[in-house]
DNA sequence: ACATCAAATGTAAGCGCTTACATTTATATC
DNA sequence: GATATAAATGTAAGCGCTTACATTTGATGT
């Protein structure tokens, strides 16, 4: 591999000349600018971003937290990020957290380690006051999916209560009144404003919130199917049953059918996210819109503001959900 | 930051001292040992990786290019991958390539102007020519779901012929005569070996493949959606339909299902990957398994055998696909 | 023709590590 | 106790760039 200094010698300039084509900033006249790309065409040379990096005290690179690699929620996310640093020559370097604190350390720890510029955060399970002890650190960061009020300005967040709320009122609207809810882990602050717009709309339709319709799930397809089970189970009737994501109503809609209840028209559920699949679930999922891929873009930008003073689209924190309609909604 | 120098001045030892006890590979005394690893401590070390990735001529990061960062056949070949990776303080680097030989290219050289010390390529559009002299080069690779006879000892495979006489042996079994079959786009090896198991199988139950039932689809859904439509309209009655991979069945299972058919009954459907909604849709889907987060696995564990001189499990290039039964098939 | 100043280029000191080689210290052998 | 040998540590030269500062070159005005 061709150095900076063969390139120079070849072109017969210095090295900081050859630095400053690469670069492209400084004035440099024509006719060496033309001497030099000739010379790196003629080496193939490419610059060695580690060396670059080591001199100039900036990696180019931006590390990426999320929960799971795999899953429809995460994948649009991360094709949002990637695709704007792709055009700007930076890298993403990816980590898992696994919704586990120590893992989330780790992860972050690890990314900083890499000596990432920026870092992307899609964080559950570590503290408020971790984070804004990290944030007194070197390292900017922006937050996705959360909601720390000392740090308001890098906090990107859908407006969950809405979205509860706006699911809810779907339901009402339809005539039910007998409304089951699969809660995601209430320690986690999006399951708590979901159900709390969930609380609003029934307030608003005069229908009273009944704990013995609630059942916390966890976020997992798996605690949807067992959360119907046990709701069913109880015994106490109801004509709708509302879900915190997307995962667990596909989960209950297979409970369903095992318990041998025709969907709509015994049970209508509802989801929440609108991941991909929605559309394929018979009957076809109604849902809240997150635009997650639109929020990770914006995440991006901030952090190609924020940390390589770019200018970008403005800045933009907080995203509204919205009611997406399709058939597994009854009316009453 | 402290750096090494900080760290020898207060452990009262030098620099090469310090460097051998992070990487505790030569030969130190336990009382020096001690002491470096106390000024660590005490100054918050952490050794700046892009000075070590300069002077030890190692990134430590592995490029991986796959065609998506979304969908749900490339989050658990990612997940499965991070994971070995982890666990061994290497970092992925990922870049989308969206099956456009251009779009590869640029991948490609992004990842090797990044340093990474090797590749992890699920390429498809990039010619067997430009792989075979990229191995020419400086940066080793392996390749998943890719065959190329001169690079054979780096290609992750699955037995896609198998694949599509399993599937197509199955559909038989149950009785069905007339199938129609919807492929991948037959510039793809994939598609094309999986259709060529598909011929296997018909041969051997004496049924003529009959080319007025094939539709040349993309993989992606709707062409899925489409395909039917057009196999639908053009006349020629079938019982069973077998798809080339999940998302194409899922596109035509909405067909069907606008065309008014009931499900399996008047159409058996058959997937190929079990991709992880094919549960989550009506009926279940039968499929062919494809064990591609155990693939990326074996891809991570290549690399660090070959790049980075670790022990791993042996390594193994060829995989087997598994049939699937769940419901989309009746019996005629 | 000369001084003045800006533009273009060069010089050299790092960035924070690794590592070949040199030196010192400890241990074993007779 | 002298010598040979191994273990522990130190010295210093890079890795391939960037960049502050110094120097040279070329315009410009008078």
């Amino acid at each position: 591999m061709a150095t900076i200094y063969e390139v120079s010698k070849l072109a017969g300039v210095s090295l900081a000349t050859v630095s400053r084509v690469m670069n492209n900033n400084a004035n440099v006249s024509d006719a060496t600018r033309k001497k030099v790309t000739a010379a790196m065409n003629e080496l193939g040379y490419r610059p060695n971003s580690i060396a670059q990096s080591l001199a100039s005290n900036c990696s180019n690179s931006v590390g990426l937290l999320v929960s799971e690699l795999q899953g429809p929620f995460y994948g649009p996310m991360m094709s949002g990020i990637e695709n704007i640093f792709r055009n700007q020559g930076k890298h993403l370097i990816i980590a898992a957290g696994h919704s586990d604190e120590e893992r989330e350390k780790q992860g972050i720890e690890f990314l900083i380690s890499r000596n990432c510029d920026g870092l992307i955060l899609h964080v559950e399970a570590v503290s408020d006051e971790y984070l804004i002890k990290l944030s007194k650190g070197r390292i900017p960061f922006v937050l996705i999916n959360r909601y720390i009020s000392q740090l308001s300005d890098r906090c990107i967040l859908l407006n969950n209560i809405k979205g509860g709320y706006l699911a809810a009122k779907y339901v009402l609207e339809k005539g039910h009144k007998q409304i089951a809810y699969i809660s995601g882990p209430l320690w986690k602050q999006d399951a708590k404003d979901r159900l709390e717009g969930h609380k609003q709309a029934l307030a608003e339709f005069g229908v009273p919130f009944d704990e013995e319709l609630l059942y916390q799930g966890d976020f997992m397809e798996s605690s949807g199917f067992e959360g119907l089970a046990a709701l069913h189970q109880h015994g106490k009737p109801f004509s709708a049953l509302i879900c915190a994501n997307d995962e667990m109503a596909v989960g209950a809609m297979a409970s369903a059918r095992k318990l041998g209840l025709t969907l709509p028209k015994q049970l209508s559920i509802m989801g929440y996210d609108n991941v991909f699949f929605t559309r394929h679930v018979y009957p076809q999922l109604s849902t809240i819109n997150y635009p997650i891929e639109e929020m990770g873009r914006m995440a991006a930008n901030w952090i190609l503001n924020q940390v390589y003073q770019k200018q970008t689209p403005s800045l933009q924190t907080l995203f509204e959900p919205e009611l997406i309609v399709r058939h597994s909604i009854s009316a009453l």
